[in-house]
DNA sequence: CTTATTTTTAGTATTAGGTACTAAATATAA
DNA sequence: TTATATTTAGTACCTAATACTAAAAATAAG
């Protein structure tokens, strides 16, 4: 018989953890297959496990990484995109408010900066899923609430999978900050 | 009467794509009740719209950042983890491989240095969704495939939302890389 | 070899959150 | 008042399950 004997149980089990935790997106229609077991098999394998379902499955990794993804990758990015050339260069605007600012002294939170610097450096990489900055940065100035923010992004090397991007941030002509990024792509 | 007059077709329709935008986890049964309307309705515009159903979309969400969500926030850590005092400090230690280098030199890729050390930040940070790397970071000497990597990370400041972490390196008792790392956590 | 026990399979009813469709009721505009 | 747009009602069907009962098959114990 060409078809590999079948595991016991424990085998099986294992292996059932392994390949949900690498890919939660299986159906117990595809696990049966997969292990040429009934149906029944796989769904009181899941008990003993203590498996959820495919759809509590999913919903688990959604719910876990949409804020997340959202606020880290969230490929809106924070500013306005003024200019682009995708792997050189770019420009984003972002007009402060009290919001981005500390209640007392309106001088805006350092992250949101950094926030705008670095959605800018990941936007300017062309490379759909670059992330993990790496960087050394400097705050040169407060800025003040209302302060229209002006980023600009260079890219001054590229090795690899690592993108070099230098990036400056200027309110009313002078420079508030400045960050030098290494984005790590981590597509294959 | 109490309840607000219902809405017009188009100022449902646009409140309802904020709403699916804000939050993509809404049935059409908590959508029909929001909007005062029966549930065909809700039907209708998710058709006319073009939104796809709560189980479409969850598992949009759950596709689209499986992956990077691992690979950046990845729970697994680069190198085993020998050692954690949540908050504080931890150290890993990861054996090298040929796989880990260049093929020709068999020097490890700086990166997969840089992982370990970053995953190890990561881990220490006593912060569920610590993300966003941004460090000052220094290869100190080139590491040969083989060489087993002593990371040794220590928590030295935090401040509101940010983490500055140290990471420090080791090769046969010789400093191979140092890193300085500030996490910024993202949870409210 | 024959029980006893474990493991697997079969089958049915029920669920949530829908699709796809038809038809009727109600609003709004001409 | 009629025409058109919008909303509701209702039905059959779908997927990926749960929860349950019962029987069949495999494995272990005597």
């Amino acid at each position: 018989m060409k078809k590999k004997s079948k595991l016991s149980k424990s085998e099986r089990q294992n292996k059932f953890l392994e390949l949900i935790k690498e890919d939660p997106f299986l159906t117990d229609e595809a696990l049966c297959k997969l292990f040429n077991v009934s149906i029944q098999t796989i769904r009181l394998d899941r008990l003993e496990l203590g498996i959820p379902e495919l759809r509590e499955r999913i919903k688990g990794v959604a719910e876990k990484n949409y804020d997340k993804v959202r606020s880290i990758v969230g490929t809106e990015i924070v500013g306005e995109l003024v200019d682009l050339t995708l792997g050189k260069s770019g420009i984003s605007i972002l007009e402060t408010t009290n919001d981005l600012a500390f209640s007392k002294t309106k001088i805006v939170r350092g992250h949101h900066i950094f926030s705008q610097a670095e959605s800018l450096a990941m936007a300017v990489i062309d490379a759909d899923v670059a992330l993990t900055g790496v960087s050394n940065i400097k705050y040169l100035h407060p800025v003040n609430s209302g302060d229209k923010l002006i980023a600009k992004a260079e890219v001054v090397r590229v090795r690899e999978n690592k993108h070099f991007v230098h990036v400056k941030i200027n309110a009313n002509q002078i420079q508030v900050f400045r960050g030098k990024f290494i984005l790590v792509s981590l597509e294959k």
